[in-house]
RNA sequence: GCGGACGUGGCGGAAUCGGUAGACGCAGCGGACUUAAAAUCCGUUGGCCAUAGGCCGUCCGGGUUCAAUUCCCGGCGUCCGCACCA
């Protein structure tokens, strides 16, 4: 017997495949009518190294892909590099690298590894999103949609961050910080380029429920609330004299129209117009105003702010009755951006608009009535009714439920002309401007006399010489990139220098993988025959990112007839972060160590170094910071491909974090060498016919994996499908008296079912039983449904709802049957002693309970 | 604050239709092999009492049911998303 030597077998496997073409793509003539499937795993940023989670993420789609594959589907599974980005920008600024070299470099490293994972993906339908190639097209895409008018340039106030440089998206800004850098981002006005997502934002939010049930619910549901819908109504309220000029009426959005008659108070944003024009005559005011502005949006911050207003003295008439005026406040609280920039207060039933009116002593009108409660002496104390009631002092109003109300109300503003029902997003238009050199240049070009125009001479080329001495986007300060003459009228004129957002490369490169070569960005015909992605594979960071973004621009191209598809991925699967314990040395500075320079001693970790011992940390999400890291490589090394591929698929459920340990690993590496020593054993048998010759019991054993692995693999518990092999190997192990010819078999349908996961494994066990070919073009067992049952039930027998005892029957024997054999059983009989049997319950194939006292 | 998920041995987890709780792995314990160790193999391993056998047990409290880890109500805890969104 010999160990399994993965040094030896995994790069000729993949040679192998490599030689025989094995995972080249099937245009749809070769395919004839094998069905289409489209697998596809996020795509990486070539940062130069893969890490841990990496190899999760891609073993996952490669399980999925080579399944398909062997089922009999014709698999696209490609791979690629989202290759712009800041950190090439930072590499550049610290070690005087260029980005590109240093991209490409990394993009080359990268694939060597991920080669090494021995995934079958189609590597000639490889790109980089920085390729001119793809970023060419990707600006022919985007001047499509600037023809159809969903881009589009203003002034904004955006979200900046200080550290970068550059503009962030409200997706990317995560807790007042940078999603890269962390850092705080300041709000600052800048002429930005916008796409219209929010006019898709009804399309965003409906197709949402054509993906129910093939995306994670906690997805849908996040981007549910990102886009955010609520139906309200906005009115106009009439400003009494003496108003200021261009102010005849304020605008505001309510979704409790029903409370009207418990208005005290409007409020507008710190930055809405009536405040800007007030400030600009009163330095009161624009104190007041440039005191709002200074507030973080931290979470902390937001916690803690206090209400803060400042009373206008300006007055506006109720709607449903002039002769109630409101006082118009600016009040921190209130969000430009959101709805109209203005609300009208309801103290009794808004817990913010009842913490400002506390707090400036302003009139608080109970307008909802609890059931229940008496309308002579409901008040609301520190707390706001948010709850169900009927409507009371309310005129017209009165003694309906909320809903009516709404409609009553919405109906009687509409009818006077001061506003109508209508329905508000919390998503925002997508900013895509980036002040940055690594990214697709946005190809237009500023005119003085035609204005913006659209580039035509495309592509617009990124300028390999740039310099990054200084912070700053370095298109900027090129001396010569940005000159140019306007494509309309000839004159002189000078380029965007902001480039796009590198969430737009990640928008269509899933279509671009379905003919990467065409001339066009997207080839319709091989987009029609591969689009949607059936699977697609990644983190659930992306949630509201990517997710939302791809959707987006699928639907938008669909618009422009680019694309025939709705929806880009048919089916969505989020894999959680591998984790890893921190080590830490509690040194006079207490350090992180790696998990690399720490070993056992007496029972306890020390540092290897300075024998210092070391507190073990919880696993948390691995990170450099943290040092709590693992590299693939070394992994690789001591104990092959396919022991890590086990691994990150067999000690918790796919969605879920699994914690790396050495001991898990280790486990892995055993099965591999169990199953290698099973392969070894059988191969000194001869081949039998399995159906003619096995014994029955192993027929059933052997039948009942096909079925458990099938439908765990179809399923994504792949935890659960390498559980079935632990099993099923001991199963063998109990069968020892089966001739080595029987088991051998048996062997040859567990290398084929375990071929996905481990596929250097099957193949080299595959050889030494000298099956057909190689085992990664062997079609997918199929069982036998009679077969995959065990001959005999064990069934438990329950007295009074306790387990009591077990009979055996086979399956489907018949109730009268079963209870016979269940009655006659002495354990059962014993507890039925001095009772009387009230009614037995049968349940087919499964148990007996007997109702006894 | 709003929304959501989850809570099972020492640990990761299984039980996907309401039907034997703890599959499978890790760690532990005992043994074989070895001069010894590693590796490997065999056995054992939820807790408590015990001779057979029994009692308890899936975060806590209640409920529905012949039967609840699973369904319902109320708590507690952990994690995730959003967050002054009118």
């Amino acid at each position: 017997m010999t160990r399994y030597n993965p040094k030896e077998t995994e790069p000729r496997w993949r040679k192998a495949w490599d030689d025989a073409q094995s995972f080249r793509t099937r245009t749809p003539a070769e395919a004839g009518d094998k069905p289409k499937a489209y697998v596809l795993e996020m795509f990486p940023y070539p940062s130069g190294r893969i890490h841990v989670g990496h190899v999760r993420n891609y073993a996952m789609g490669d399980v999925v892909a080579r399944f398909k594959r062997a089922q009999g589907f014709n698999v696209l599974h490609p791979m690629g590099w989202d290759a712009f980005g800041m950190p090439a920008e930072n590499a550049a600024m610290e070690r005087g690298i260029n980005p590109k070299a240093w991209t490409y470099e990394n993009i080359a490293a990268m694939r060597d590894q991920l080669k090494m994972l021995g995934l079958s993906i189609d590597w000639s339908r490889e790109f980089a999103t920085c390729d001119r190639a793809y970023y060419g097209r990707q600006q022919r895409l985007f001047l499509e949609l600037y023809k159809r008018g969903l881009v589009y340039r203003r002034e904004a106030t955006v979200n900046w961050d200080p550290v970068d440089h550059t503009v962030l998206s409200n997706e990317q800004v995560i807790d007042g910080r940078g999603w890269r850098s962390n850092a705080l981002v300041e709000k600052k006005k800048l002429t930005q380029w916008f796409l219209r997502i929010t006019d898709y934002a009804d399309a965003l939010l409906d197709g949402l429920k054509t993906l129910e049930g093939h995306w994670p619910d906690k997805v849908r549901l996040m981007q549910e609330n990102w886009i955010g819908r609520s139906k309200g109504l906005r009115l106009s309220f009439r400003l009494a004299e003496p108003a200021p000029a261009a102010f005849e009426a304020l605008e505001v959005y309510t979704t409790r129209p029903d409370t009207l008659f418990g208005a005290s108070f409007l409020a507008v944003a710190p930055d809405h117009p009536l405040a800007e024009a007030l400030a600009a005559q009163s330095a009161d005011v624009a104190a007041f105003v440039a005191d709002c502005r200074r507030g973080g949006t931290s979470e902390a911050e937001i916690e803690g702010a206090e209400k803060k207003g400042y009373d206008t003295g300006l007055m506006v008439e109720h709607p449903f009755d002039p002769a109630i005026k409101l006082p118009v406040w600016i009040a921190n609280f209130v969000l430009m951006e959101y709805g109209a920039g203005a609300i009208f207060g309801c103290a009794a039933h808004d817990q913010r608009d009842l913490d400002f009116a506390r707090k400036y002593a302003l009139p608080v009108h109970p307008v909802v009535l609890p059931n229940g409660a008496d309308a002579t002496t409901f008040d609301v104390g520190a707390e706001a009714y948010v709850g169900p009631g009927r409507i009371f002092n309310s005129r017209f109003l009165d003694g309906m439920e909320i809903e009516a109300a709404k409609v009553a109300a919405i109906a009687r503003v509409e009818e006077q002309g001061q506003g109508e029902g209508a329905t508000v997003y919390r998503l925002r238009d997508w900013g895509v401007s980036r002040q940055r050199y690594w990214g697709c240049p946005i190809p237009i070009v500023h005119c003085l006399k035609c204005g913006p125009v659209a580039e035509t001479r495309l592509p617009v080329d990124l300028p390999d010489d740039v310099t990054f001495d200084v912070p700053g986007n370095p298109l900027l300060r090129h001396p010569t990139w940005k000159h140019t003459t306007c494509p309309t009228c000839g004159g002189a004129a000078e380029r965007e220098t902001d480039t796009l957002d590198t969430f737009v490369d990640s928008s269509w490169y899933f279509a671009r993988f379905t003919d990467p070569d065409a001339e066009p960005p997207i080839d319709r015909e091989a987009a029609d025959y591969w689009l949607p992605v059936d699977q697609y594979i990644g983190g659930v960071e992306h949630a509201v990112l990517h997710l939302l973004y791809a959707r987006f621009i699928t639907r938008a191209l669909k618009d422009d007839g680019v694309l025939g598809v709705e929806e880009p991925f048919a089916g969505l699967f989020t894999q959680g972060m591998v984790t890893h314990e921190t080590y830490r040395v509690m040194a006079n500075e207490p350090r992180f160590v790696s998990p690399a320079e720490v070993e056992q001693q007496n029972g306890a970790l020390v540092e290897i170094a300075t024998r210092l011992p070391v507190e073990v940390g919880d696993p948390i999400k691995m990170s450099k910071s943290k040092k709590n890291t693992v590299a693939p490589e070394d992994i690789f090394a001591t104990y092959g491909v396919d022991a890590a591929r086990l691994f990150v698929l067999s000690d918790s459920p796919p969605e879920r974090d699994v914690q790396w340990t050495e001991a898990g690993v280790e486990g892995s590496w055993r099965f591999v060498n169990r199953v290698w020593a099973e392969a070894e054993a059988a191969a000194e048998a001869v081949q039998i016919d399995a159906d003619e010759a096995q014994t029955v019991a192993l027929r059933r054993a052997t039948h009942k994996l096909i079925k458990a692995v099938t439908e765990a693999l179809s399923s994504f518990r792949f935890n659960a499908g390498i559980a079935q092999f632990y099993g099923f190997l001991n199963t063998l192990k109990r069968l020892d008296k089966a001739d080595l010819a029987q088991r051998r078999a048996a062997v040859q349908t567990l290398i084929v079912l375990i071929n996905p996961i481990a596929p250097h494994l099957a193949e080299s066990a595959w050889e030494k039983l000298g099956g057909t070919g190689m085992v990664v073009d062997a079609p997918w067992p199929v069982y036998d449904p009679a077969l995959a049952m065990d001959e005999v039930l064990t069934l438990p027998v329950q007295i009074n709802g306790k387990r009591r005892g077990e009979v055996f029957a086979p399956p489907g024997a018949s109730q009268a049957d079963v209870e016979a054999i269940a009655m006659a059983d002495e354990a059962v009989m014993r507890h039925l002693e001095g009772v009387t049997v009230r009614k037995v319950i049968v349940v087919q194939d499964r148990i007996i309970n007997i109702v006894a006292n």
